[in-house]
RNA sequence: GGGCGAAUACCAGAGUGGCCAAAUGGGGCAGACUGUAAAUCUGCUGGUUUAUACCUUCGGUGGUUCGAAUCCAUCUUCGCCCA
């Protein structure tokens, strides 16, 4: 991989680079869409690449390593030949898992324990097999296993927490560098930044992680029910460590607001299941605000859903016609609803990108705060 | 013309003497959702309200009863059946 900076934004952190991958190039800052299970909910590869214009997608470990499992993944050629999705491909650990599936597992220095949340099986992920795992599903990006600890943490188990990816990191750096691709291509291997709320723990893990020398680096651990200012916080400390010329991924993270203050802090990548999960459950992002779309005040608002907007749903369908196909329990209320938030999402980093480059980011980022912050 | 049945909140529909402002579903309103166990979850949905409080309500009217959405009479409307 190779990542150039090709303009910054003076006042700011903020950032506009070049990410080249054996799939293709990635324009950065960028939005990843959240590809879980090899599926992009409610989204076809085809839509993903022509409307959303993603240019590089997520999927999980965890859960493509339950289903369809790494024996067919393997024999399919990879993720990316096994879905029909030539541009990169990005893999969370599992480490996430971690924490959200805190009832069925359980940590030890070996690795994480887990159950199954789909039949109760028992299974192991240890940073090593993790990215064996990985190699098998062929990202182009491979996260590092780490425990994600709720944002409310106390120090003590931060700082055990933090002891323990770090372990993991050293371990799984170790099994990446001896291994390689299986498909041809190469692969990248992020680390992953921990330390909770707590600026001295962030720093040691980010001095950690920027000593490796990887490719990327991701800051993770963030928007797990800490507040934004203490996320924005601890962007900012962990940034000043982290290298400039490598990409820097902030994970799962978030609102549009969010997106930008982390562009504003030097963050090149993010992905959040919040277009496409909220997408779902009616709830569209506009450049002027969220809107409800079961809301009764949409039934005869005969205007395109955004006249102005990226994609073709935006323009072809109203506001009224989506607001029937949810109410109605439509398929397709989800299908436009996620094809258009996700294109918001993707403009929306598209255009911080151009604002960057064109040097008026700071401005068009404080006007773009203040009206996305809107209930319409 | 005769017989039978039914009328409950925005809709459908339970309830057949007190625990009923009235189940449940839909609809409506609001909220949640951040490296996806989520096409999911939560609250509210007669009025006044801090309320375990009071007021109004179960087609209309009049009764029985300490007490009626529930029992009786009658009227109205709708449905079915027989002429």
């Amino acid at each position: 991989m190779k990542f150039t900076v090709n303009s910054t934004a003076p006042g700011t952190a903020a950032r506009a680079g070049t990410m080249e991958t054996d799939h293709g190039t990635v324009l950065t800052p960028v939005f990843m869409p959240v590809g879980t299970l090899g599926s992009v909910k409610g989204v076809h590869q085809h839509e993903l690449r022509e409307e959303v214009k993603a240019q590089i997608i997520l999927g999980n470990t965890y859960h493509l390593y339950l289903r369809p499992g790494t024996e067919i993944l393997r024999r399919a050629g990879g993720l990316h030949r096994f879905m029909g999705w030539e541009r990169p491909i990005l893999t969370d650990s599992g480490g996430f898992q971690v924490f959200s599936l805190s009832g069925n597992r359980k940590l030890t220095e070996e690795g994480a324990h887990f159950r199954s949340h789909i039949d109760g099986s028992r299974h192991l992920f240890t940073p090593e097999n993790v990215v064996d795992i990985e190699r098998i599903i062929g990202a182009d990006i491979m996260m590092a296993l780490d425990e994600c600890p709720p944002g409310t943490s106390d120090f003590a188990y931060a700082r055990k927490s933090l002891d323990l990816t770090r372990r993991w990191l050293d371990r799984g750096w170790k099994r990446y560098n001896e291994t390689e691709g299986l498909y041809g291509y190469h692969q990248s291997y992020f680390p992953i930044v921990q330390g909770c709320t707590f600026p001295e723990l962030r720093r040691e893990a980010a001095r950690h992680v920027a000593d490796l020398g990887a490719e990327g680096n991701a800051i993770g651990g963030l928007a797990v029910g800490e507040p934004a200012p203490v996320m924005y916080e601890m962007i900012e400390v962990v940034n000043e460590i982290l290298p400039a010329d490598r990409p820097r991924y902030l994970m799962g993270v978030g609102t549009p607001i969010n997106i930008l203050e982390a562009i504003d802090r030097g963050v090149d990548m993010m992905d959040c299941v919040m277009p496409t999960r909220n997408g779902r459950n009616g709830m569209l992002f506009t450049p002027e605000g969220t809107m409800n779309m079961r809301n009764l005040k949409w039934a005869d608002d005969f205007t395109p859903i955004q006249e102005d907007g990226p994609c073709y749903v935006d323009r072809v369908y109203t506001k009224a016609y989506l607001r029937h196909l949810f109410i109605a329990d439509e398929l397709l209320a989800m299908q436009i609803a996620s094809i258009h938030n996700l294109a918001f999402y993707l403009w929306l980093t598209g255009e911080a990108r151009r604002h960057i480059v064109e040097g008026d980011f700071p401005t068009w980022k404080a006007s773009m705060v203040e009206k996305l912050g809107n209930r319409l």
